[in-house]
DNA sequence: TTCATAATGTAATATTATAACATTCCACGT
DNA sequence: ACGTGGAATGTTATAATATTACATTATGAA
């Protein structure tokens, strides 16, 4: 992803957020076509509306701003398409929030697992094979099949602990 | 915990849990009296409801039973039992199932970690210092002051798995 | 006992999410 | 192009979870 190349992990506030967003949508578009999926018109304009930035957005915010883009929108029009995106991992839910946020790590598998800034309300996706690894073996010690994870860690990130903009 | 002496972490369909209950009001008692905290009626009833079982149970129906109790009560009252007892570490939040569950730890500060089956719908809390690590060494790299955790696994206990009584 | 504060009661409402059914759209076979 | 069947969306209503604001009561300390 774009901000991958400053200095850490957390969206940086400098880096080209255009690129975040039109990869993500590049990839989302390549993954229905290889699927055979339809990235309809609305699943992708709220994709779109996620992706505005890398803070988690809520279902209702959306639907205000789909609504404001001209379409006719009651909360099954999100939801549905919330739930089409998150099916197919496009983008991750966060249960702490009540929040939706794109997914940075469409290349590969893996359990969604978010810093989340409680200050500039930024979430940066992660992947640590060690806490994989872990739970996996946490998972095996008590013969449990895992379906679903959340990792949602929560605080101040690096930027606004050092009164970075805010 | 009367269930840690059984094979598994998981809290199984044999196991003494009276126990479980009197040790987590014991707990809550003297961590109250230690810390000048006011473990009321309402507080102690609410925890006790919580405790019914180990599996997560929600607000609501935790109202339920404190009006079928014989007591006046309406959201507020259980949202802010639960806000104490969650504030002092005697119960968890789980997010991904907008429901309570107590705390199993007690005697120690953690962040709380959590397998949830799906089927029985039964919580086990989980200590993995490896996990902590590997949070904190990922914290650390990014700068990030941790503030609150959220861990649920969810998926199928090994009983469920194995076709245990359901 | 009195007072200040904490705890609870009470009413209204906000926020998030789903159910149920109607309509429209689209890929497909003809 | 045409009709068809299933997927997607529209529409209305409501469920489930949580909070705000203000009134009243209970508690412990001075």
């Amino acid at each position: 992803m774009a901000f991958d190349k400053h200095k850490g992990l957390f969206p940086t506030a400098g880096h080209d957020h255009k690129t975040c967003v039109s990869s993500a949508l590049e990839g989302a578009e390549r993954y229905c076509r290889e699927h055979g999926l339809r990235l309809t018109t609305l699943r992708r304009q709220v994709l779109e509306l996620v992706w505005t930035s890398h803070r988690p957005v809520g279902a209702y915010a959306l639907l205000e701003q789909i609504s404001s883009e001209g379409r006719k929108a009651a909360p099954p029009t999100v939801y549905r398409s919330l739930d089409f995106l998150m099916e197919h991992g496009l983008i991750h839910r966060i249960a702490s929030l009540n929040a939706y946020v794109g997914c940075s790590h469409l290349t590969h598998n893996h359990a969604p697992r978010f810093f989340i800034c409680d200050q500039c309300g930024e979430a940066a996706e992660l992947d640590d094979p060690a806490i994989d690894d872990a739970i996996a073996r946490d998972a095996e010690k008590l013969g449990f099949r895992i379906e679903r994870q959340t990792l949602e860690i929560s605080g101040i990130c690096a930027q606004c602990e050092n009164g970075a903009i805010a």
